[in-house]
RNA sequence: GGCGCAUUCGUCUAGCGGUUUAGGACACCGCCCUCUCAAGGCGGAGAUCACGGGUUCGAAUCCCGUAUGCGCUACCA
């Protein structure tokens, strides 16, 4: 009998959505997706401690933004419920007494300070840390008098001394571990909250989970589970760990790597659809040449197998070029409508709001080809919006030219702009370039020129496109403007 | 220190014993296009497949060591 896929994403809601927990939700939900299976969405809140406020909030949003969508988990519900494990406390303690009646768990009443005085004599005595199993053979008489002086105790898995435990990942093959070598480790905390090792078990269980897909970190945690389920008389999942994202010096990427968070890269003018296909093709691929893939076609052809073994840097060149890639592939009112939001908070605050939404139609597609993020955009038009130009930056002199010549060619170019009927592309060509010959200029020298002087930027869009778009009025304007520069300049 | 895992251009990767003078992408360089910047086209440089031993007629591909790196080693996940 072939269970039926089901694909968990367990984040802890202690801070905010990583790009690497994306990630690893981000093949959970590829998996389920692609094996017509279900994926459930499981908060493990089991840290009351380190719980931040809004985490679970934004790690949905990364999710929706996503758009990797959960059958299962908050918002939704579902008949594994409730998913968020504060509310499932009943299940880990009824799973904690059961493995204590049976003798496969009990209490520890060891003090945190003499847990960590017995650490440090471990590590200067160069010896492996862990439990010294203290309180594992304690009598009915020492619990009494223990639970007499008010300590409250934790429960810990009385680990087999002996025997290995090992699995077969999908990835890494089959992984063994000496039983000795893991210690008594604590199943629920003296808070009443069980440690992820029971949780995540319990859980798992109870929503049968058929795949666990989790970072490569936890494979050494992965053995304590396996006992568990043993323990408990409980079939386990698959298991499936994936290599990790590393920062540029090879390390856990972090914080202090930067922009770590897929919100900030929303704000950073990513698109969803980027971040998509980029972080798929962390550790993943399809083949060996492609690089861009739609969300359906990554649904079709995702598969465990292919998953590389090897950590990966997360390469922001790379992701800022296939943004660009996913920009210029948007349909020009998809790319106004995204951009949006971001001329909003980036143009100059004296740019009057709210902004006029031709006017945006007519100039975006002239910077499609140009933004590599959404929050380019402002910067790339700004020269649209705002009424007075700053030329300090650049001075409206073309290359290879005085002050006296670029005034005589904008003096000339506003005469035969000012006569001009259309002011459309083809008519500005027609009209300015016969004019550069007659000035005895290069074209690069009288464009160049014209372009300082209606932008004040040496790179825009090309200039007959950008002085349509600006309108006649607005380029004599400019112009006249730039001439007065210059006439300051001479003096 | 212990345990586990990994190692192909700067980076992401393809490769699963012979089709490989190791393929693609980003980044880089050059040329073309061109009014600038992009985009695009063409081309270039860049990997003795970590190292050392095997196995084999033949190894990046299989085996064993070594080195390096990473992960875990909490009443955190």
């Amino acid at each position: 009998m072939n269970k039926s896929v089901r694909t968990r994403f367990a984040p802890s809601p202690t801070g905010f959505p990583h790009v690497g927990n994306m990630r690893t939700a981000l093949f959970a939900w590829l998996f389920a997706r692609h094996e017509g299976g279900s994926f459930i969405v499981r908060i493990e809140d089991t840290d009351v401690t380190r719980k931040v406020k809004g985490a679970v909030e934004a790690i949905l949003d990364g999710l929706r933004w996503l758009e990797l969508d959960w059958d299962e988990g908050p918002e939704v519900g579902g008949k594994y419920g409730p998913y968020f494990q504060s509310q499932r406390l009943k299940l880990y303690h009824g799973a904690a007494e059961r493995l204590i009646s049976q003798g496969d768990a009990y209490y520890c009443y060891c003090s945190p300070q003499r847990l960590e005085e017995m650490r440090a004599e471990q590590v200067r005595r160069k010896q492996p840390p862990g439990y010294d199993r203290h309180c594992r053979e304690l009598s009915a008489e020492e619990r009494r008098q223990k639970e007499a002086e008010g300590i409250i105790p934790v429960v810990r898995f009385k680990t087999p001394l002996e025997g290995q435990t090992r699995f077969n990942d999908l990835i890494w093959g089959g992984v063994t571990f000496e039983n000795s070598t893991i210690d008594d480790f604590v199943l629920l905390k003296s808070d009443g909250y069980p440690t992820y090792h029971l949780a995540n078990v319990v859980d798992d269980h109870a929503m049968e989970i058929s795949h666990v897909i989790r970072a490569e970190e936890w494979i050494s945690s992965t053995p304590r589970h396996l006992l568990l389920y043993q323990a408990l008389n409980l079939e386990p999942p698959q298991f499936i760990h994936h290599p990790m994202i590393l920062g540029p010096d090879r390390v856990k990427l972090s914080k202090r790597h930067g922009a770590v968070s897929i919100i900030e890269y929303r704000e950073q003018g990513y698109l969803p659809e980027t971040m998509l296909n980029f972080l798929a093709l962390i550790g993943w691929s399809l083949d060996d040449k492609t690089e861009l893939l739609s969300r359906q076609e990554l649904v079709d052809n995702f598969s465990l197998e292919r998953i590389g073994k090897t950590g990966a840097i997360f390469n922001r060149d790379k992701l800022g070029w296939m943004n660009g890639v996913y920009i210029r592939g948007l349909s020009p009112e998809d790319f106004v409508q995204r951009s949006l939001p971001f001329l909003d908070k980036g143009l100059p605050l004296e740019v009057k709001r709210p902004l006029d939404i031709d006017y945006v139609r007519q100039i975006m597609p002239l910077i499609q080809e140009r933004a590599k993020t959404l929050a380019d955009v402002a910067e790339l038009t700004k020269f649209f919006f705002v009424d007075e130009l700053d030329y300090k930056k650049h001075p409206p002199i073309g290359k290879n030219m005085d002050a006296a010549a670029s005034a005589t060619a904008l003096e000339a170019s506003r005469q035969r702009l000012q006569a001009l009927e259309m002011f459309d592309e083809a008519s500005l060509e027609a009209s300015l370039r016969p004019l550069a010959g007659e000035l005895d200029l290069n074209t690069g020298q009288l464009f160049g020129t014209l372009r300082v002087a209606s932008t004040a930027e040496v790179a825009t869009p090309p200039l007959f496109q950008t002085m349509a778009v600006l309108g006649k009025e607005r380029c004599l304007i400019r112009i006249k403007s730039a001439l007065d520069r210059l006439s300051v300049l001479r003096s």
